[in-house]
DNA sequence: GCTTATAATGAAAAAGATTTTCAATAGTAA
DNA sequence: TTACTATTGAAAATCTTTTTCATTATAAGC
């Protein structure tokens, strides 16, 4: 299911005129398989290991390429702000464990009753809405936070 | 009542220590009068002009001076994440304007069953939550999008 | 008021993050 | 293989934020 992911992706980026690199195929799958938001340094570490002579600056081109397809999301966090991680389709919602950086995906909220009342009091009209809910995942609430796992 | 907020502000500082300066007037004032979220760059150029020879590097300090204190608070948007507003004693939301950045809070969140269903399906605890609502303000609505009015 | 201690200031430098430039490289289609 | 050109990484440039430091100015004590 990732794996397929990654083809997806891989494809996705053909599909446009893309060529495949060795930079890219590491990228993507990094990204694609990644449970948490990372941010273009962290990425560039993680890559490095694999890919030695990997640059800074194709990290940074190759998020700005993924996102623009919609394949990649910006997680926006209390501390940082510009982490990605894989976009899911349709509308959906962020849950963020504020210890591990875990995140996932939530759909179904129900904002309908709220929003009328807010457009009323306020006179806007709302057009679009944040939700994010922050807190502990299964494996940092059995740790008691005393250890954090981290991504590789 | 925003007159007392800049009283209000200016007394909090002055209770832990810290001294009421020219700089410090300036960027109080503008900041407890400001109805949309202002990053470094807008307080400076705005304020610069009561006070020319105002270094951003006051700017930076009295945020952070500001936000230690909890009298403003960090506004993110989808293009920009360092801006400041007012902040709202009380667990409370936002409403921006996607177009002048306007800014109004609003409280009762009707929250309570989503989180408790998120819960149950992920395993996650959840602590905390953000909710931010967007839309157009009713001055930007009349304006149907022709004309943006900025602050000052 | 005058003196004094020291918090606050702005210029400049430093540090960090991101973008641009550019010559060399490598993917792709023919 | 060849030719075209998208992509790469190094280096430079640009922006943002923080640190350093000598100078200034607030506020407390007299
Ligand atoms: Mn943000
Ligand atoms: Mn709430
Ligand atoms: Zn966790
Ligand atoms: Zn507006």
């Amino acid at each position: 299911m990732i794996e397929e992911r990654v083809q997806e992706w891989l494809g996705r980026l053909q599909a446009c005129g893309c060529r495949l690199t060795g930079p890219r195929y590491i990228l993507v799958e990094i990204l694609a398989r990644a449970d948490r938001a990372l941010n273009p340094q962290e990425l560039h570490a993680i890559a490095s290991q694999r890919y030695p002579s990997l640059g800074l600056v194709s990290v940074y081109r190759t998020l700005e390429r993924l996102e623009s397809l919609h394949l990649i999301q910006r997680v926006h966090q209390p501390d940082k702000c510009q982490a990605y991680i894989a976009a899911f389709d349709g509308h959906q919602h962020l849950l963020l464990c504020s210890q591990c950086g875990r995140v996932r995906f939530f759909d179904g909220d129900e904002l309908g009753g709220l929003v009328r009342r807010v457009e009323q009091e306020s006179g806007y009209r709302v057009e679009d809405h944040w939700l994010q809910l922050f807190g502990l995942c299964d494996q940092c609430q059995a740790l008691q936070g005393n250890e954090v796992v981290l991504y590789e």
